[in-house]
DNA sequence: GGTCTCGGACTTTCAAGCGT
DNA sequence: CGCTTGAAAGTCCGAGACCG
């Protein structure tokens, strides 16, 4: 098949998925485009562009792990709320690593110098470059997800983000952002980094300006708070820092900003009606239950030994 | 034709080994 | 003690099977 939309992943969410205030709405991959890559303009790519790296999640929730698909960081995330499940939506457990695993004498690397230094091939950083004036000015803002409305790009990766070696730059185009509250407490050891990092992923989701009409809004479309006054949306990045509380929906009015109409081609029909997703979804959870046996039933995996 | 399964490529993590 | 190495552990792409 080769398809690469596989299970439809970047589908329409069903009606009941769209915009609850207080759920975590994920900024990824509505636009085909895996999260973890990252698009340049033609002028920035270069000719031969190198094979993107995939990225992936720290941990992915124990329906994506057990599907083989890609997860993202928000919980539920967005293939569990596709498919209904996000109650089941948590953090796969990961196994304690073995100690005490010896290992043979190390082979040197031909001859001599600290080749992290080779590897340094600096495909990113200029000075300035790619770097929103939002972002370059304030070294204390917060990690965000970038959002250009002016591009099929809806990734998620925080500003702060620094390319390895070979990996691709990070793309910072202008954007408007919105910041959510995070729809319930963590369990423990959730959404922190190691060693007491700050949660690698920010519940911001981007905003764009609403060129459609607001009754084919909704479906798509997630009200963006905008500060007491203020008119909506500026045609320039507004920067949310991520203390700011969003404001209270009933206070303000909100303005709403479009999903890529490429993932999202028409509105879906609306109502309590079974469509043929749900009946999909009903197949489907079978299947899941079945692969929800306990450990070993589902042979597969079997190179980590 | 759309969806699901799962083999295996690929990435991440982190303890052991090593150099200073 | 910090850096490097390399293997375990994990993610998820994508080909092929399956289903309506």
């Amino acid at each position: 098949m080769g398809d690469n939309n596989p299970e439809g992943e970047e589908q329409q969410p069903s009606p009941t998925d769209s915009v609850q205030p207080q759920m975590t709405v994920h900024p990824v991959s509505y636009s085909g485009m895996p999260m973890h890559m990252y698009p340049f303009s033609h002028s920035v790519m270069p000719s031969t562009p190198p094979r993107t790296k995939r990225r992936q999640v720290k941990n992915a929730c124990t329906n994506c792990q057990k599907a083989c698909k890609k997860c993202d960081d928000a919980r539920p995330c967005l293939r569990c709320v596709k498919y209904g499940i996000s109650e089941e939506c948590v953090d796969s457990q990961r196994k304690e690593r073995q100690k005490g695993v010896k290992r043979g004498p190390y082979k040197k690397r031909d001859g001599k110098t600290n080749n992290a230094n080779d590897q340094q091939v600096d495909v990113s950083v200029q000075p300035g470059m790619m770097v929103p004036p939002a972002v370059a000015a304030t070294s204390a803002t917060p990690p965000i997800p970038y959002m250009s409305p002016y591009t099929p790009f809806y990734g998620q990766y925080p500003a702060t983000h620094v390319p390895k070696a070979g990996e691709a730059p990070v793309y910072v185009p202008q954007l408007f952002y919105a910041p959510i509250a995070p729809p319930q407490a963590m369990p423990a050891g959730h959404g922190s980094g190691q060693d007491g990092e700050p949660a690698p992923y920010t519940p911001y989701y981007p905003v764009f300006t609403a060129p459609y009409h607001q009754a084919y809004a909704a479906p798509y479309m997630v009200p963006a708070p905008r500060p007491e006054g203020q008119m909506p949306m500026a045609p320039g990045p507004v920067a949310h820092p991520a203390h700011a509380h969003p404001p209270h929906p009933a206070h303000h009015h909100p303005h709403y900003a479009p999903y890529p109409p490429q993932a999202y081609p028409k509105p879906p029909s609306r109502g309590p009606e079974i469509n043929a997703h749900h009946m999909m979804d009903a197949r489907r959870d079978a299947r899941l239950d079945m692969s929800r046996m306990p450990e070993g039933m589902h042979g597969h995996h079997g190179k980590a030994g």
